[in-house]
RNA sequence: GCGGGUGUGGUGUAGCCUGGUAUCACAUUAGCUUGCCAAGCUAAUUACUCGGGUUCAAAUCCCGGCACCCGCACCA
């Protein structure tokens, strides 16, 4: 099997990518991408957006990398990301503090800092491999604080996730999509995660890139008109049980073992997106989340997993998260995310409701009034007291404030919280995965030969131009059939050093697929060979089809 | 973050134990040559991870930082 140091060793050596800052001594954690790389990594993001964007219809944002605490605060990644680790003092190993509390206390994971240094005392907790004395817990957050604005400013987070955005701007973008269920909204850029260690090389970044899509659909139609055939794609799935089996992805929906017909639907759209992009087919497979390896508020989520030199590697989560994104930030906010449904037909209702007085809550409750007539509009008509609960806490309104309506009313429909399917990728994967499955390493005449087996409209260099001998006449074609293939759109490179054969070689190492040579009879005869990169067969086009030929190539190649 | 290992041109390496001009190959550039799959000749460019210490002298010995690899922990 292909290993990562040979990866690792070819992609600096032909500029694919390499660590950050090296003449500095480098940081653990940053890779940039060289040339072909970014070529690569840019082709990857095209045909990414050809799937969701043209293809199923989405709509793409682009919002910042930096968001206001609040936004992390309502997501949850304030709390979730942040992690207490406490130290032994003898062998000096670190350890989670929450971990070290699992089956003490009842939920660990909730505890503030001191709570858990109390707890640990309380418990009289040791370090589980020496025995020794534990340090008081040190916060650790995975995020990337900064500060917004001058001076003490405001405090911000760098997004551990592209996702929030869509959720936070959900209301502007319900308005686009004309208030119809269900949309998608996508969102390719970076994320960012303060990795305690990083490793693996571009596996595990603390500054990634990610494309996701937010699919908002109504909670009890999760269906997506999309490619039917598409639900007749065969999935490799390893479910929450271990068993181990192929089938297609609308018989797993028929037989529960993916729930619901929009996640298997997504499930199958990447899988058709990670193979169109060069991963090998055999070599991945999705796996569904442990019950307690899965967010809580998840109903069910499957990662797409590659095999690689490093294991099998998730590549992508796709997660059905129920309405929880939308409604934390309703709660939090107190913006109205829901979306107005009607129904078929408007119905008639006795009915009796609280409407709330806010010349009264207003004094009452100052900043929190809002939240509190919201409240009392939702509750129902109360035995005595009026109790509602607000921000956490519950609060006894007097029967001042609200007065008591009852009678008929025409309902037309009701106000909803979307839930979201979500497609998670981890593009740095995919493209490890792509040079990885792809680098065939194998001989010619007694020599180790390279080729990158890289799909045309994937491949960083579409065509490479040869002039079958360093003579000016060949050379002065040579260019002009350059220019016009990079007219025509196609990423073309000129080489005109060494032996043809070591252009070709050079060519095959980086994944060109076609390569066009030109020799004394194109001078006369105007055409010229093109050779494939992986048959090495050549064919005789003239130069004034050539452009057409290859861009014709390139379609019906890229699938 | 803890423990162990490693760090030499763009890549892969020899040298390190036993301190004294840094080896070789490939790659790259230029010229010649070359009529289709890493041919040849000539020349050129490029390296001891960084900082400190010991020493007349450090790639080599010692200390520290950084990076990478392996294990542990971490990986919403």
């Amino acid at each position: 099997m292909m290993d990562a140091e040979t990866v690792h060793s070819f992609a600096k050596r032909r500029g694919f990518y390499w660590p950050s800052y090296e003449i500095y001594g480098g940081s653990a954690g940053f890779y940039d991408y060289g040339p072909l790389g970014s070529a690569l990594l840019h082709n990857l993001m095209e045909h990414w957006r050809r799937l969701y964007i043209i293809r199923e219809g989405m709509y793409e944002i682009d919002s910042p990398s930096i968001g206001p605490e609040d936004v992390f605060k309502a997501s949850g990644h304030l709390g979730e990301f942040t992690d207490y680790l406490t130290t032994c003092q003898g062998c000096k190993a670190g350890h989670r503090a929450d971990h070290l509390l699992e089956g003490l206390e009842k939920n660990p994971d909730a505890l503030e800092a001191d709570e858990l240094w109390t707890a640990l005392k309380e418990h009289g907790v040791k370090c589980p491999r020496c025995g020794g004395e534990l340090t008081e817990p040190e916060p650790f957050n995975l995020m990337f604080g900064t500060g917004i604005g001058a001076g003490k400013g405001k405090k911000g987070y760098l997004r551990p996730e592209t996702a929030q955005a869509m959720f936070v701007a959900f209301s502007n973008l319900s308005q686009q999509a004309r208030k119809k269920l269900p949309f998608g909204v996508v969102q390719i850029g970076k994320g960012y995660r303060n990795e305690i260690s990083p490793r693996q090389g571009l596996l595990r970044q603390r500054e990634f890139h990610m494309a996701e899509a937010e699919i908002f659909f109504h909670p009890d139609e999760k269906r997506w008109e999309g490619d039917e055939e598409l639900m007749r794609t065969q999935l490799k799935l390893v479910d929450q049980n271990g068993e181990d089996r192929a089938m297609a992805a609308g018989e797993a929906t028929d037989k529960g073992i993916i729930r619901g017909e929009a996640l298997a639907y997504f499930m199958a759209l990447t899988q058709q997106f990670l193979v169109d992009v060069g991963v090998d087919p055999t070599r991945l497979r999705f796996r569904q989340h442990l019950q307690d390896e899965m967010a809580h508020y998840a109903a069910d989520c499957w990662d797409a997993e590659a095999l690689l030199s490093y294991g099998w590697t998730e590549l992508v989560g796709v997660a059905d998260r129920g309405s929880y994104d939308l409604s934390q930030h309703i709660a939090h906010s107190g913006e109205d995310m829901g979306v107005f449904i009607a129904y078929p037909e408007p119905r008639k209702e006795h009915r009796i409701r609280l409407v709330p007085d806010l010349k009264k809550l207003g004094p009452l409750y100052r900043g929190k009034a809002k939240m509190v007539a919201r409240a009392i509009e939702d509750a129902a008509p109360p035995e005595g007291e009026l109790m509602v609960e607000v921000d956490g806490e519950t609060i006894a309104v007097p029967d001042t404030c609200y007065v008591k309506e009852e009678g008929e009313v025409v309902i037309s429909g009701e106000r909803i919280v979307p839930h979201v399917i979500e497609p998670s990728y981890g593009l740095d994967r995919v493209f490890y995965t792509v040079l990885e499955h792809n680098l065939d390493i194998g001989e010619k005449g007694g020599e180790e030969y390279r080729v990158l087996r890289l799909p045309p409209d994937v491949a960083p260099v579409q065509v490479g131009i040869f002039p079958l001998m360093t003579k000016p006449e060949l050379e002065t074609v040579a260019k002009e059939v350059m220019t016009v293939l990079r007219k025509s759109g196609l990423a073309t490179t000129y080489d005109g050093s060494g032996s043809i054969g070591r252009r070709y070689a050079r060519a095959d190492e980086v994944g060109i697929p076609w390569c066009v040579t030109i020799d004394y009879e194109s001078l006369d005869g105007k055409d010229v060979t093109v050779r494939d990169r992986d048959t090495a067969e050549q064919v005789r086009i003239p130069i004034a089809e050539l452009g057409e030929h290859l861009c014709s190539l390139l379609r019906t190649r890229s699938g």
